[in-house]
Order: C-alpha cells, then sequence, then structure tokens
DNA sequence: TAGATTGTTAATCGATTAACAATC
DNA sequence: TAGATTGTTAATCGATTAACAATC
C-alpha cells in the first residue's frame, strides 16, 4: 500500500490548498523552493514529501502544479465520491451541509439529521431534514461510509455507536467527546476550542519571551 | 517562560476535555493509565506531559482532575477573558458566534461582522451584525486582538491585512487561505477539508493493509 | 506487605535539516 | 556556461517509549 508519513499526511491539504489556488490564475509551475516559503517549511522537506508522493519536478521549473495537484487527490481519494450524512442540523451542521466548496473533494452531504421535531422536514441545502431514529436504517440503506457528527455532546456517543453497527466506517467528529470505537472504524476529531486554545496561549504570552510555537 | 513541546501542546485541549467530562460526574482523580487508554497514547507520554506542566500525581491515585484541569487553563490563559470578533456571519459564523461552550475558555464574541447590507442590523446570538467597514475602528475602540475569520477566500487576504494594521495579534482563521502576516501575528490555520482528506484516504484503502495512520 | 502508580533516565524511533551531487 | 533547481544521503533534532527505581 502507497504511504507516507504522518507528519507528511498533515501537510498535504496545505498543499492542495496553494496548489488549487495557484492554478486557479494559470500557473504551471511551483518550486519547493516557494512552497516552502508559503508553508513556512524547510525547502528540503518539500522535496522530500514530493518524493514520498512519487513526483518527480523538473530541473530549473520545479514541479508542475496540475500533476501534484492530481497526484494527492488521487493519493486521498479524492477523486471518488464520498457520501456522507451530516447527523446534527444546527449552525455547524448547516454550515457544513451547505458548504458548496466539498463537491471539489468529492464530499456528497446526501442528507441531514436532527432529533427537534421542529427542524424535522424542513429543508437545509437542499436536504430535507430526517429524523435521527432513522439514521440506522438510511446508512444501510443507501450504504454509507461517512457520517458527520455535530450534535450536542450528551448524544455523541449512543448516535455513533448506532451509525458503527450499522456499518459507518469513518466518523468526522465535530463534537468535544473522545468517541469509543470498535478496529477498523476511523474517527477524526476535530476539536475546534483546541485553535483557540493555542491562540490564547498565545496571546497570554505576548510582549514576553520572542518566538512562539508554530501551530 | 513556560513552555511544552509542540506536540504535548496539542495534547493539551484532549486533556482538558476528558477532564471536564470527568469532572462534571464527580471523578475526582485519574491515573495516566487511564488518560493515555482514553487518548490512544503511551502511559508514560501522559506522564511526561504532567511532568513538563509541573503537574505532581499521588502514587496510587493518579492526578487531582481538577488541579490538572485548572493548571492546563492557566498555562493557557483560559481564565483570562479572550474578547474576539467574528468577520463574516454566514452560517459557520453563526454556529461560532453562538456556541455557548466558548464562555467556558474564556472566550468572548464581542461582534459580528458581515458585508451584506441584508444582514447588516440583523442579529447574530445577540448580536447587531456590523459592516465589515467598520472592522478597523471597532478593533481600535474596543482593543481587540483575536479576530475569527468565516469570510469567503476572496476577501480573506485583504481583511486579514486591515486587521493586522488596526492592532489584532491572532487570527482564527477558518477560511482556506494561507494568510500572510507579519511578526508577532500568530495565525491558526483550522483548514477543515484537511480532516475529510484524512478520512477518504482512509475510506479509499479500508479493506487493503492492516493499521492506518493516527489523525 | 504487595500492588499500584508516579517520575525519571536512557534508548529508540521518526521527522527535519544540512550538505552536496546531478542535471537542465 | 552559470545559475537554478531537483533528488538523495547522512547528520541532527525532537518526540516517544522502555526500563526501572521510588513511594504510598
Amino acid at each position: 500500500m502507497e504511504s507516507i508519513s504522518k507528519a507528511a499526511f498533515r501537510r498535504l491539504p496545505r498543499y492542495h490548498q496553494i496548489l488549487s489556488a495557484y492554478e486557479a490564475v494559470g500557473r504551471e509551475y511551483i518550486s519547493s523552493r516557494e512552497l516552502s516559503e508559503i508553508l513556512e517549511i524547510n525547502e528540503t522537506l518539500v522535496r522530500k514529501d514530493m518524493a514520498d508522493l512519487k513526483i518527480r519536478g523538473k530541473q530549473n521549473q520545479g514541479y508542475s502544479i496540475s500533476a501534484l495537484r492530481l497526484r494527492i487527490e488521487e493519493f486521498l481519494g479524492l477523486q471518488e465520491i464520498t457520501e456522507a450524512l451530516v447527523v446534527g442540523g444546527g449552525h455547524l451542521g448547516t454550515a457544513l451541509a451547505t458548504y458548496p466548496g466539498f463537491e471539489h473533494y468529492g464530499l456528497k452531504i446526501v442528507g441531514v439529521l436532527d432529533s427537534d421535531p421542529e427542524k424535522i422536514g424542513t429543508r437545509i441545502g437542499g436536504h430535507q431534514v430526517v429524523s435521527v431514529a432513522r439514521l440506522a436504517s438510511i446508512i444501510q440503506k443507501k450504504n454509507i461510509k461517512l457520517i458527520i457528527l455535530t450534535v450536542p455532546r450528551d448524544v455523541a456517543k449512543e448516535l455513533t455507536e448506532v451509525a458503527v453497527n450499522a456499518g459507518v466506517l469513518a466518523i468526522w467528529n465535530f463534537t468535544p467527546c473522545e468517541l469509543n470505537v470498535p478496529a477498523g472504524v476511523k474517527v477524526r476529531n476535530e476539536q475546534i476550542i483546541g485553535g483557540f486554545m493555542a491562540l490564547s496561549h498565545y496571546l497570554k504570552n505576548v510582549g514576553g519571551a520572542a518566538e512562539e510555537n508554530g501551530d
């Protein structure tokens, strides 16, 4: 199986975003140096990442932007459609269910669920909101592998269990809970508050010593 | 200045979340082993993190949950209020502006800005939406150090510049842009799509080889 | 006491960087 | 050609883990 280091893996979204932006303005090549400056990482590291991805550059020119972008998309499986349910139709769930950019990454929202009777039946981003009671049956019927979890913390664990039992293999977790899942199921935690904590620490220490932790 | 490793720093939000949950149900002590199992990291690593935080445990009992939580909050400056503006009143901005949990971390949203004339003057989470044209003056008047950026990508860079010139020192960036800021200003990128990319890669490779990348 | 658990040191592992040869 | 740039190896740095003594 093709594989790169964890650390390199985390850089791929950032590479991808930069490449897309450059491609949009018509640039064809980018050097490791330029990428390294934008990302504020070492130039050699960029070249090593490219080597890990089995991408080869051109002397004097750098790397083909479109080839590199496509390679990252291939590596991450972004060219195949991934269907997902948004579980939780609050503001965050609505933001995720209606975000137009996801389609560029092969992410297709195919349903929105909520427990609030007032919300059920209303529309969010082209989807009629459905009761969470139907979570398992929808997962099974549509053979869903991914759910996007934006529910209140007190129901996060039980809904996770329902979803996993119904066959979900990946959970994009926007709740502040550490979910328990069996081996074979992958959870990605977006503990959004973590981002604030890093900034809070920075702000508290500004004026103090010189430079700070990267991210 | 007190300092811990980057990697340890990234674990703090997760520790904090677990501690809060345990505290809420009345538990007083937690062992390094228990923490390590929840986080799926090595037990020694937990003890090393505690040592870095200058927290001492009790033999046979573990670490005081409340003391540890407080120490993390102190370390991160979460006990002092941080005032922030939400710039961009779309679904995501609204989600962030109305999220009730932030107050536990000292994060206080003091205003919401948008460019849409239809939105200006309406209310989002107790705040009357204000024109982004007033960004600089509000930052200066209220002495704001942090902005939460949830605007469309094409205005992200210019608004960043305005905010930085007006005195902002930290940017919580929810746009998919790599922002350029002078030294002394800290950007935290929440490239949400990155989370999906990790899951997409996992789903594409399930059934293939055994275990996968951690997060 | 025996068992559980912390705290610390040394060893290992993984990621980054420096150095430099290759090449267009 | 000279300059720019890639690609790779070896050295360094930082993070994690294993081993184990200390102690309640």
